[in-house]
DNA sequence: GCAACTAAGTTTAATCGCTGAAGGAAAGTG
DNA sequence: CACTTTCCTTCAGCGATTAAACTTAGTTGC
């Protein structure tokens, strides 16, 4: 095989990450020689994974044109999927991360047997592949444990160490990587997103839970699983009671249902209420307007502390606030603008915060970039079944019959 | 170069780590053919970097006998150093991280010029290396600029962007690199402590402040600098003042300096008096010592708290406590271990708590470690002077004379 | 004491990925 | 049409690595 595993890989990320492109910048981007590109770029429009795509004038406006190459969209595909609460948000994607078709469905995981009802559900939806299927990946709320087979332990769900990963690879017969929801969204912010080409940043959801992920040194950090749980924090000495058991957690003084709570504790709204009624009637006037205010606004201080202690403990370069609970930023952001100040130390004054209201696809989309990631010679997270790669050589062999 | 650059350092790595070790465990360990350490090997030896130390019957007790192989305690020599408030800890060692002398000097860093004086003063012990000396680590408190000058921030010395690396370099005539001292134990950790081989642990020290080292994907994290400030994130909810300007800071509330105002402020000990004063009135009988082993458990409730904290955030394998405040570990016991239980989610329940009173020394012998590992091949950090391969090299040059 | 055996370490020829240099290809320029 | 510029390809060579054959240095068993 001309050019290692190694340049390959390297190559297709780039091409899929930064294509089209010609192979003399693949050359400069990547560090070596251009024939080294010609080698490896030749091998792989052989396989059929990678294709021309027009010509481009030369750099001085005169001398030979560019050959721009490109991903054959058609050539694979990538099954991307968040698990939600009432329903499933499916995306299939080419290799290069972007969407080729949307998909959302009806899914009760607390009902018996999810992993294979889910694993049918995504093997219907891959029939309709324009290209070979190569991998799937899920995005889940909840641990999920670092073994070969995907093992997810989601209390709202009343999953404890579901295989999950192992159940859907058998149905569709391709591997699986299974991963923090709030995981894949990270990985979708650093090579799509505003945190593209970023070292260390963080992602921070707020929505039914608060989430955290955590990218340092260019990778998912997940610890020995479970990494990111700052919705258990402790935000508040002898704060409100959690779910998990705890007082003071992040999550219990700060999420969508624990504004609603004290929404209804407060005579404000009526019991049968949702969290947009609250929002709703924050944004309007009169007193019980401003004592709804007031709620995000305490909430919006919380998390703003929460944010800043994270910069002190991490220093990342940027932090990307995301989430349904985002839907009422213009709520929160006084509290969290402020607490963020002046809880930071001088020393990480230059970190950025961002604010990106991601829908339910883009987190799909993101468990698809994980296994995009992990096929472009980033290291693996959870594997449910054996060797990505090894899948990848198929489809190539496929592609080159 | 037989072996390229990399195994080069590979090879040495495995040898300075993991030796006296013969040439067949090398190649099984690092995973490459015995020719290739066979080669590397005799450059290594030629350079005198290595050299043979005895040997060892073979493994199925019949066979050729193992040549083991060893690092040359004389062929170069580190400089580590812990700048600390009063005085300097130094300690010599060799390629493996080893100490072979160890030196204290009194130390003004609030006086004029600390950098050029702390030059002269290593300069003065490097003299006494028994081998060429290739490099310096220093670790100071505070936090240090990720830039080649090692410019370090500590508003404890009055220090505002000094750069100590290059002055100290410029003095030696050797690179040198800067981090921040809790970082340096924590890669001494990594190295040689209870950590070996893990790869996601942290240090968190506690003494006159409360510091966090942070390694995670077997590196030290340290963001974009300053990482790790544990310190001075929030620990109680309108807590006592901190020096930082805010307030309920964990240093405020667990750090010696806060522990002894508490004591001094409650009567029980003169104004005067020192915190081992406080931990000694606390182990004795009576109204005033129970008051004061209240103020240690109180203490040692936060700190576990925020150590349960940073298990949920980071799920590390393995939390290690130490730094001067931990001789009050008995009296802090109680607290951090109950807030540490309760504080973590069920998930993360197999995290282990060590505790390891170090000396200074240890600190010393870190910053040494610090620049073993980047000579040994892992990423580096804060270099202050050029290419520290490159010094190696001349070491060999000069060894192989 | 001497062959037989075993395991460690070395040598050697071949392979593999990569590169520099030279050259070909495709455009614009005068 | 020659000339320049830029992109891309070809090709010989280099350096790191390896598998396989070989040497070395021990123990074991007769």
């Amino acid at each position: 095989m001309p050019g290692g595993d190694d340049s390959r890989a390297d190559v297709l990320r780039v091409i899929a990450l930064d294509g089209p492109i010609s192979r003399t910048h693949i050359a400069d981007h990547l560090g070596v020689s251009a024939a080294t590109v010609t080698a490896v770029t030749r091998d792989l429009l052989g396989t059929g994974l990678v294709r021309m795509s027009g010509k481009a004038p030369a750099a001085g406006r005169r001398g030979r044109p560019l050959e721009l190459l490109e991903i054959d969209p058609d050539a694979a595909t990538v099954v991307g999927c968040k698990v939600a609460h009432g329903a499933v948000t499916s995306v299939l994607t080419d290799l290069r991360g972007v969407p080729r078709a949307h998909h959302t469905s009806a899914f009760d995981p607390t009902a018996p047997d999810p992993g294979r009802r889910l694993g049918r559900l995504l093997a219907e939806l891959a029939r309709s592949a324009p290209g070979r299927l190569v991998g799937a990946g899920l995005g889940v709320p909840g641990t999920v444990a670092t073994d070969v087979h995907g093992s997810v332990t989601t209390p709202m769900f009343g999953w404890h160490d579901l295989p999950l990963g192992a159940e859907v690879a058998e149905a569709l017969g391709v591997p699986v990587i299974v991963d923090n929801d709030v995981n894949t969204l990270t990985v979708m912010q650093g090579l799509h997103g505003p945190a593209r080409g970023v070292e260390d940043f963080l992602t921070v959801t707020v929505g039914r839970g608060v989430g955290l992920g955590i990218h340092v040194g260019g990778q998912v950090h997940r610890g020995r699983g479970g990494a990111g749980e700052l919705g258990h924090t402790r935000a508040v000495t002898d704060g409100p009671r959690c779910d998990c058991g705890r007082h003071g957690c992040l999550e219990a003084v700060v999420a969508d249902p624990a504004l609603l709570a004290q929404a209804v504790a407060a005579g404000l709204v009526p019991a049968d209420a949702d969290i947009a009624d609250v929002r709703t009637l924050a944004q309007g006037h009169g007193p019980d307007a401003e004592a709804a205010a007031a709620l995000f606004r305490t909430a919006g201080t919380h998390l703003g502390h929460a944010l800043a202690d994270l910069v002190n403990l991490l220093a990342p370069e940027r932090i990307i606030l995301s989430g349904e609970g985002i839907a009422g930023w213009p709520l929160l952001e006084p509290g969290v603008t402020t607490a963020f100040q002046d809880g930071r130390l001088e020393v990480h004054g230059r970190t950025e915060l961002t604010v990106e209201p991601w829908e339910d696809d883009a987190w799909a989309q993101g468990a698809a970039a994980l296994v995009l990631g992990t096929l472009l010679g980033q290291p693996p997270a959870h594997v449910a079944v054996a060797d990505l790669h090894s899948r990848l050589h198929d489809a190539e062999a496929v592609a080159a019959r």
